[in-house]
DNA sequence: TGATTTGCCTGACATTAGTCCGATAAATGG
DNA sequence: CCATTTATCGGACTAATGTCAGGCAAATCA
């Protein structure tokens, strides 16, 4: 049997030649791969020059040169932060949006490609992908505040209803109905909503509702299953009950039901206790922490 | 929900910042990347200059100045090959071997950690590397003969036999016995034994074993469960049963168990028909194909 | 306020990668 | 045998990348 470092050295020879190939396909426009890189960076919005410099790990010298050459092409504009007159932005121009576009093709054609290739199996390769991508990105998982009515907000939501439905079967019974468009229940400043980012990923959920003055209710809390394991549940439990306190908020009620197993362990391993009761099926677990 | 393709971009950036930093820390031993490149090719018994040359698809003007630069650093050393004395060989040197082995220690130790970051899912993590590998590996698949012996023919006969202990509860109570070494059963002239290979992982084998003169029995078809729904199985078999045509041979049997849908499905659409009862259980089929 | 730090820019320079061409020697094919 | 092809080599050249130092203006800190 190959060992698990031999594995994982053809995985890397398999995806070198394959990102090898990508980098080359992108230097089909015309234009070096240092600057097609730092073209990738910039928003049409404006993106902080060190941001990028940063990310790309570049020297500030050649950083610079790339954004002069960028700018001679007319694919951006850049202008100084008014908040730290040193520091630069740069933003697309209406030419650089198209050329973007036109490497968005060139990405999106290689991806269809490859998800075609897979064929039957392309949504285990696609689980394997994002297993892989938020391992590697591990480092750099981001907790964000973000709107209910967000798409990202509503697809998490989707997804920890479709998942209770399976683990809960008493679920079933009931019906789980979104709050309406742009009600205040988890909005500040009475409610929160977080989620938890990797890369451009939802990986996680939570979200705070109000019950009266001093009391608020933890609710949705979602991990990806690609992320699991990692201690994303209890980062954000840990980041809804900080902003709970920063609120003003002396107590945190929650329900759950007995067949969430991890996540009732998290609950008891973090100070949540037994309470009264206050919501009925399918919860069958109901806990308090007092902050 | 984030779209297929936005998917497998998100899992492009990840490994590309991983290869990027793989890239650099080839560096990290003071030679360039392409030099490095060339050397990670050279075996210490000899590669031939131009199968390097054509693997990482170099200019002959460029391939000779890496040779030229390796050799001066004493790393390896080049002959011209007796049989073509155009060609040349390189073959690494003693200090050659040592620096090999301290790049492969560099690999060794970034995917250890790698995996070790993994922690409870490194095993799910590695599946997932070899779906993902195989895949972008498939048009690199290669069918050679093995001896039945070898590792790579004992592990891959490992796996068939702890998959069907999986799949065909009544094999449990049966004994299987690996053939003694240097026995000549799956070996030519009588038997043939094949393996496929995805890079250096054995990701399929199937055996071929005679019983008389013009018959023989086809054994072992197993295929690596990350190679699956590629038609590697009904490669092995085609040829295996080319193999058994040129041996000379007018009949091929082979057992197996109806609970192995798959393997029954592609039995049955390549022309094998149901036959007499040959073998005990746990088979409750038995099929022979005249070639 | 003045010294120091930070972020960006430019110029000078070195290294690496990649291409093209002609030379050479050996093999191949009539 | 000779013409052609093949494999390698080295020189000339270009493009791209990477490094370093100095300059400048804005921000920060004591």
């Amino acid at each position: 049997m190959l060992d698990d470092i031999a594995r994982l050295r053809r995985f890397n020879r398999a995806v070198t030649r394959e990102v090898g190939a990508l980098d080359t396909s992108f230097l089909g426009r015309g234009r070096p791969l240092g600057a097609a890189r730092v073209l990738q960076l910039v928003r049409p919005e404006g993106t902080d020059v060190a941001v990028i410099r940063d990310t790309l790990d570049l020297d500030s010298g050649l950083m610079s040169r790339f954004l002069r050459s960028l700018e001679r092409e007319g694919l951006i504009a850049t202008a100084t932060d008014p908040g730290d007159r040193r520091r630069r932005i740069a933003r697309l121009t209406e030419a650089g949006r198209q050329e973007m576009a036109a490497y968005d093709h060139i990405g999106r054609d290689r991806a269809a490609r490859l998800v075609a290739r897979a064929g039957s199996r392309s949504t285990e390769v696609l689980a394997a992908m994002d297993l892989i991508a938020t391992l590697l990105n591990r480092d750099h998982l981001t907790v964000r505040p973000a709107d209910p009515d967000s798409p990202e907000v509503q697809s998490c939501w989707q997804a920890y209803f479709d998942e209770l439905l399976v683990r809960v079967p008493a679920a079933r019974s009931g019906t789980f109905t979104l709050p309406e468009p742009g009600a205040p229940a988890y909005r500040p400043p009475q409610g929160r909503c977080l989620v938890a980012w990797s890369d451009d990923l939802p990986v996680g959920c939570v979200a705070l509702r109000p019950l009266d003055t001093a009391t608020a209710e933890v609710k949705r809390l979602w991990v990806h299953d690609s992320a699991r394991g990692q201690g994303l549940a209890r980062r954000l439990m840990q980041t809804i009950e900080d902003e709970a306190r920063d609120m003003g908020l002396h107590l945190l009620k929650l329900d759950t039901n007995s067949a969430l197993s991890e996540a009732l362990a998290l609950y008891r391993a973090t100070g949540w206790h037994e309470t009264a009761p206050y919501t009925g099926a399918p919860a069958d677990v109901w806990l308090e922490k007092r902050l």
